[in-house]
DNA sequence: GTGACATAAACGTCGTACTTTTTGTTCCCG
DNA sequence: CGGGAACAAAAAGTACGACGTTTATGTCAC
């Protein structure tokens, strides 16, 4: 884990947002400071401070008289990169895994357009070595330092939109990557058509191409959810 | 305002989070608890709640030694819905509703090619009501009634995708939609043609047509994207 | 049965004392 | 003169106990 104590309060975090992101405490539960103080062996303030983040991430809803009361699912900021990385760690992260794909299927082909209109050479460049990177690791078995390149890739694209909205969703695609390849164990080397397609995205960034970008962009994430559909039914 | 004190680190955010967000206070900047405290009457409890929540939105840092930094605007967490509303209420919220607009120009025609496919009955019928109120008010000078039936219909679309990371939006859409009417004073009643758009998206839903639902969708995002180029250059 | 009232349970706030970490400084030795 | 080690100070982190505030709930009288 990345888990290396930085705080009571955040060891707290890394204990109860999973748990209640799993679905361990339904929703409507209580959960009362002094308990979880007694339970968890520190102080009400330490408590209080985590309560307080969970409460900012809409996890839970602290009322006087009442108690710490867990809010039903539909009500989470799961844009929140750590309720995200909570929920993926969890048990439905085949369904979580989906709807972060279907939202990268929405965002990612507008980015590419933009991209194209709008990067800088340097952002150019930076593209085109992250594909010229991935096919030079696409075969082979070194999964790992492909998944380097890939994560590198989308990240460029979606900071050369310019667009500060998709900038931020770096995290997300990085994390669904990440998570594909951890998780379904991926014996086998990418698709190489996957491959070349991310090769012509630069390509067509890089001439300025918006229509032809975010078509490539959008046939790599109608890819990506296909073989979600054949891996996760 | 909203804002009616529930509880005093409830009211510190609302004085903080503003005050960062419109980069009052400079990246790199260090804020001490003691100090905080001293400014704003309260104890050092209470500064200490707020910052953890403004910790877990990414908007400041807090190390040892060193109190709390702000951090650049390129690392907060855009979509927190605080985090949105401030910003919406600040100095760059042109800058602001330009991207939340673009991103609402990726996700809403996918959204509603989901929902094509996957409303229910009740989902449909909620759309088309909502339509048929947007037509009903559209005349008039009825900006406030008409919004509200807007905001419903978007929404309404977002949730019917079956997508959570869409209808998560919803409040994203309410707010830019509400901002854009509130902001530049709209004396006129809204386009016509977007008006006819929303019935139609509620039709092609209604019948299942997910492609025609998903091409008249981005037609109304792309007209919104236009009238922001008009009015904001 | 209904309404006012009392009660208690839980969070909210505060002040203080103590701990831990980081950082800057000083001082000694090579 | 330079570098490293010990030391000191600053600021956040943690703990604890006391009191305040809100509010759900039960009770009692009418």
């Amino acid at each position: 884990m990345t888990n290396q104590a930085r705080g009571l309060h955040a060891q707290l975090l890394e204990s109860l947002g999973p748990a209640i992101t799993a679905g361990e405490y339904p929703p409507g539960s209580v959960l009362r400071t002094d308990e979880l103080a007694q339970r968890f062996d520190v102080s009400r303030t330490v408590i209080r401070e985590a309560v307080r983040v969970l409460e900012s991430m809409h996890l839970v809803e602290s009322r006087r008289r009442v108690g710490v009361t867990v809010r039903p699912a539909e009500e989470w900021n799961v844009y929140d990169p750590q309720v995200i990385r909570w929920r993926l760690a969890g048990a439905d992260r085949p369904r979580q895994l989906r709807s972060l794909t279907v939202l990268r299927s929405a965002v990612e082909p507008v980015a590419a357009g933009l991209a194209a209109r709008f990067a800088t050479p340097g952002q150019c460049a930076e593209l085109t070595e992250r594909a010229l990177g991935m096919v030079a690791t696409s075969r082979g078995r070194q999964l790992d330092a492909y998944l380097v390149h890939d994560i590198a890739f989308h990240r460029a694209v979606l900071r050369a939109s310019g667009n500060e909205m998709f900038a931020r969703l770096g995290d997300v695609v990085a994390e669904v990557l990440s998570g594909r390849t951890r998780h379904q164990v991926m014996f086998e080397d990418p698709d190489p058509a996957a491959v070349t397609l991310h090769v012509q995205v630069a390509e067509a960034v890089r001439e300025g191409d918006a229509v032809r970008a975010e078509r490539l962009t959008r046939e790599i994430t109608v890819g990506a959810l296909q073989e979600l559909d054949v891996l996760a039914p």
